[in-house]
DNA sequence: GTCTATAATTTGATAGAC
DNA sequence: GTCTATCAAATTATAGAC
């Protein structure tokens, strides 16, 4: 039914992963899509409202995919190592809430819970594995994400690969 | 002599690694500098290279206060942790070239390219120390700025600790 | 749901007086 | 070196017709 509405979240995610919150604009969204930025403010009202949405999203999204993912004999570290490199080798996508992270201290405050939920979620999740602590699911988070960042700061995407091979 | 260049440095340091190089403009840096935009066009030609400029002194900053703190007993992993923990400690901000990194895809070419020049040096002094390799370079870079982005998404600077307790 | 039109603001940057 | 004044462009957002 809405089809509009997921393409402009479409189209959202991949612009706040490649420029960050304050590199899109409805106008540019809007042209993508093929309509006019009256009609992104039609479906979202804030541009604060649509980063949240496709925060939100990208969480729900993620934690899915683990779960598909994980069975009885993965290893679940492989797991998380896969995912978050996914990402990388499309396009050289940063993380979503990894993005939005860095730019917390300005962005509206739903955007940024979405963000920091993103990474509760993370840290506890690791933690509850087998045999792993709460600094564990800290260090390992923070190992992921920083192996992201510094993939897409050197544009090599093997970068990611070397930062955590110890993982697995 | 340029005491104004300087302090037009500083305020925008701070402001990008609050806001990110989307989130400070000339007007904002004028005003708390005490002068108009049109000033600091005279100190600084454009945008991108007022930013890079700032970027270049952040890293030789940096780099200078590593060879400072390092003495012949000290260990030097715990140095780089001390020093990334340092800026964090202060008021929460985030690596400048950590902040630029992730902003990477339509930055001006020469603040990219300083940021990135951050990495590299980072990962080679690291992969230099006694017994450290190429891959230990990316991979403890990679926790260390990983560490300070998730600290700042969750707003407690313990997270870095926790997430970098295990190099020293 | 999408459009045209526009308001209100902010932005990076420049010209020229002093 | 700093100022006033200004430009051209872009931004988020809204009003109202269809």
């Amino acid at each position: 039914m809405s089809g509009k509405r997921d393409e402009i979240m479409d189209v959202a995610e991949r612009m706040i992963r490649t420029h960050g919150y304050n590199g899109f604009s409805f106008r540019e969204i809007a042209a993508e899509v093929g309509v006019k930025s009256a009609s992104v403010h039609y479906h979202f009202a804030t541009k604060a409202d649509l980063a949240a949405a496709v925060a939100r999203r990208f969480r729900e999204r993620f934690e899915a995919e683990l779960a598909e993912r994980s069975t009885a004999d993965s290893n679940p570290l492989s797991d998380w190592r896969d995912l978050f490199r996914g990402a990388l080798a499309d396009d050289g996508l940063m993380c979503l809430c990894g993005i939005l992270a860095v730019g917390g201290n300005d962005l509206p405050l739903e955007v940024a819970q979405e963000a920091r939920q993103f990474m509760l979620d993370g840290i506890d999740a690791i933690s509850n594995l087998d045999g792993f602590s709460a600094e564990d699911g800290a260090r390992i988070m923070a190992q992921l994400e920083g192996a992201m960042l510094l993939a897409r700061s050197l544009g090599d995407p093997t970068v990611f690969d070397k930062a955590t091979r110890h993982l697995v």
